[in-house]
RNA sequence: CGGGGCGUAGCGCAGCCCGGUAGCGCGUCUGCUUUGGGAGCAGAAGGUCGUCGGUUCGAAUCCGGCCGCCCCGACCA
């Protein structure tokens, strides 16, 4: 038999390793944490990417390319950010190589030990801010609005694919602004990009919120976030964007002269969402049969299965896939017709399956007799014979319903796990029992939340923003201290 | 960095305790029959047993060193 899936009730995480297996989304490298990402893994991410950019030029960005390595001593400027990010860097210290002195094999030639050591970037705002110095002088240089898709590297300890790898892709926004408020308000839109993206695409939904001081990014004054819950009650940061305030344009001498000819230093934003997001997807809407994705971000959203035994039947019945398959490909579907000979249709069946497509046509000698193919959603698993006439038409609306299934289905489960609790007791008990989102008064100290974080692995995944979650507002008092809070945050066991 | 597991054919494993010509399943290749939920039969190819050293007439197997990977924790997107 070909591969097992683990059943997600015996071994979430081995299912999460099966899942992106069987769907041939990645393999191991040869280097320990770091991934390989096969065709079906990449071909999601320029999916996302595709949307992203969009929404990213929509909203007055630019892309650009920063380099991949940056001196040591950039790192350092910012107290803050050396602080978090200084653990796990890579350094390149030498530039060449040379045979090995005692016998085989190859080191570092001692005679190339690099001047001054290059980092290779966990993130770039070091050489944006120093680059940013240089491009600005006056409010009219203002703002800058770029992007970059890019590679970073953190050099982790422990790593899962896709969910936390030592290199990974992703874009990361870094804005310049000559006001606070107008700082603040990019920070908040890409916020709404990236909540739009992941719940209208996706089909994942999330809590926007902000950081707590512990949580938030090295360097920022606030970190805003849209929070997901996975299948196992386990919450997944999905995407961050910073307000960073002046802490770079201080550390990099990023000036600027208002129209009130005063220097000023320049107001700076961040935002960030990675490879990460193709593992919230997965532990969003798989199954024990393996991948589901949703059709807007699907790589292929149909497949065409045709089914026949002798030769006569294999004309007739490939006549009416090829037929089908235009159909779909001119009314803008992303369809394969699947006609290889070597594999029969009971295997393309479950190979389709574990990889997630959304919709699955057969065609057989009855159907090319009847006029009608079998119609197969991956979502519900629900198959039904359909006519032909008006088919384009009709998967058309049962991908918008997958979307819709998708998105509804993983809403009713966060919701069904986001609990509100008053006592430390019944707190404890959720996290043990449901999981999920468990939502408690805080007293704001950080004390509280580390010793929180230590009795319980619970960490404060986000303080949401007004009106994102009905009945967080209401003063109370905090389950553990019993001094006053100014409103519920969202506490959970995280990724 | 701690705890656990594992390195034998492309993948998954057995063989090791008790040393004696390296095996099984899947996959791959060829042929025929099959094809509406992972096909059947016949044949074939494929391995310096992670690595270095030791013991021995002889090591996948016994002894020692080293290396690597996975899982679980501490840390993190």
């Amino acid at each position: 038999m070909a591969d097992v899936i683990t059943k997600r009730a015996d071994d979430y995480a081995q299912w999460y390793i099966d899942v992106v297996r069987a769907a041939k989304l990645a393999d191991y490298s040869p280097v320990r944490g770091c991934m390989i990402i096969r065709p079906n893994g990449y071909a999601l991410w320029e999916n996302m990417q595709a949307v992203l950019d969009r929404m990213f030029k929509e909203t007055g960005h630019e892309n650009a390319y920063f380099p991949v390595f940056i001196p040591q001593s950039f790192l350092s400027r910012e107290a803050q950010h050396v602080e978090g990010f200084a653990k796990e860097c890579a350094v390149v210290t030498h530039s060449r190589l040379t045979a090995n002195e005692d016998g085989d094999g190859l080191m570092p030639d001692p005679a190339s030990k690099l001047e001054e050591n290059l980092i290779v970037r966990p993130t770039s705002e070091t050489i944006i801010w120093h680059t940013y110095a240089n491009w600005i002088q006056s409010w009219r240089d203002l703002p800058i609005l770029l992007n970059q898709w890019a590679n970073v590297v953190r050099w982790e300890m422990r790593t899962r694919l896709f969910l936390r790898t030592m290199e990974f892709l992703w874009q990361e926004g870094h804005t310049a602004h000559a006001t606070k408020e107008e700082a603040i308000a990019e920070t908040k839109q890409m916020l709404e990009v990236y909540a739009t993206f992941a719940q209208e695409y996706m089909a994942v939904p999330v809590i926007r919120g902000v950081k707590t001081e512990s949580e938030r990014f090295a360097g920022a004054v606030d970190t805003y976030c849209i929070e997901a819950l996975m299948q196992d009650g386990k919450a997944l940061q999905a995407g961050t964007s910073h307000f960073l305030g002046q802490n770079f344009a201080k550390a990099f001498d990023c000036t600027f002269q208002n129209e009130n000819n005063e220097l000023e230093y320049v107001w700076a934003t961040s935002w960030g969402v990675s490879t990460r997001l193709i593992g919230a997807l997965i532990m969003t809407h798989s199954d024990d049969q393996g991948l589901v994705l949703p059709p807007r971000l699907a790589p292929r959203q149909v497949v065409i299965v045709p089914i026949y035994r002798k030769d006569g039947e294999r004309t007739a019945v490939l006549e009416a896939a090829e037929r089908i398959e235009r159909e779909l490909t001119d009314a803008g579907m992303t369809v394969r017709l699947d006609a290889r000979e070597a594999y029969r249709p009971g295997w393309k069946f479950n190979e389709y399956e574990v990889q997630g497509v959304p919709v699955r046509l057969a065609i057989g000698p009855r159907d090319v007799a009847n006029g009608t193919v079998e119609l197969a959603r991956r979502d519900t698993r629900e198959k039904a014979i359909v006519p032909q006439e008006g088919l384009a038409r009709r998967v058309q609306e049962t991908l918008e319903a997958i979307q819709q299934t998708l998105f509804d289905r993983a809403r009713a489960f966060r919701d069904a796990h986001t609990t509100p609790v008053d006592t430390y007791d019944d707190f404890k008990a959720v996290l043990e029992e449901t999981g999920g989102f468990v939502l408690a008064h805080w007293d704001g100290t950080a004390e509280t939340e580390a010793r929180i974080k230590e009795e319980t692995k619970a960490t404060i995944r986000c303080i949401p923003l007004p009106g994102e979650i009905e009945g967080t507002e209401e003063e109370g008092v905090d389950m553990l201290t019993g001094k006053p809070s100014r409103g519920r945050v969202v506490f959970a066991r995280a990724y």
